[in-house]
DNA sequence: CTACCGTCTGTAGGAACTACAGACTCAACC
DNA sequence: GGTTGAGTCTGTAGTTCCTACAGACGGTAG
């Protein structure tokens, strides 16, 4: 079967090789054979990095990355656990987002203030400067 | 005039004692007169710390408020570059909540797919093993 | 006098990487 | 055979924005 070098994975995932160290070291990937003193990897190691990225770009944390890779390599897949971890992830999504557009109402109009200029003193310090909290608005 | 001890300063602004340390360190705040071995603060600590967690709250980063903070106190007010650093804030955040748009949809329709419980496999799983690239989707 | 709270300094940790330094290995080229 | 160059190795330190101690000191109330 085909091995690779860390490079190759690298290239493969188009995950950096010092994440791919960083990975192994918190023990999300296993320990990989050695060709002398050189890592070398196989196709079920790109198929865990891909896994890891994949899961990474949907915003999981290495802990639930971490429990996703146990269900699925689980003899009998716990998907209800799977799932509950997704939907808890969503939840922190949304609120995300929420939050997010909340920041992105607050600038936008301040931005606009600025284009209007028809205040006195500058809006993003005044706004900055408000006694009223974020919170409240 | 009125001096305060940082315990209060925390209090009125609802800043954690440690991180008015951590913004004095910084050089965020300016280092404070002291009465003995204690930090005593006047009103206008309590308006900058005011300022500085409402931009944080806004998700400015330190060096974005360090520079909002020179502008505000500055002779003749930048509103200008105040403006330039809202802007760009801005874009970030518009760009983060397209990326956290993107992670929702997926995610929904995965927990979507569990609930319907139609699939062979686990779809979350499916998901994440899945040889797309999520930039694709 | 002794509790007790507040404050002090200094350091370490957390999340998820990233970036070196300095040493080694291996294949190719002349 | 020598040497270059790319790849890899280990180990450590930096990033951002805090947060959490430990252990010592200050000021006040009973």
């Amino acid at each position: 079967m085909e091995t690779i070098a860390i490079g190759e994975l690298s290239r493969r995932t188009r995950c950096n090789i010092e994440t791919i160290r960083y990975y192994e070291r918190i023990g999300l990937l296993p320990m990989p054979a050695r060709r002398g003193r050189y890592r070398s990897f196989g196709l079920a190691d790109v198929a865990r990095v891909h896994f890891v990225r994949r899961a990474r770009e949907l915003g999981f944390t290495l802990d639930e990355i971490r429990a996703l890779l146990g269900i699925a390599t689980a003899e009998d897949m716990a998907c209800g656990d799977a799932r509950e971890i997704a939907a808890s992830h969503l939840q922190q999504v949304r609120a995300r987002i929420t939050d997010l557009r909340r920041m992105e109402r607050v600038l936008a109009d301040t931005v606009r203030a600025c284009d209007a200029g028809d205040q006195v003193g500058c809006p993003l310090i005044t706004t900055l400067s408000a006694t009223a909290q974020l919170g409240t608005i």
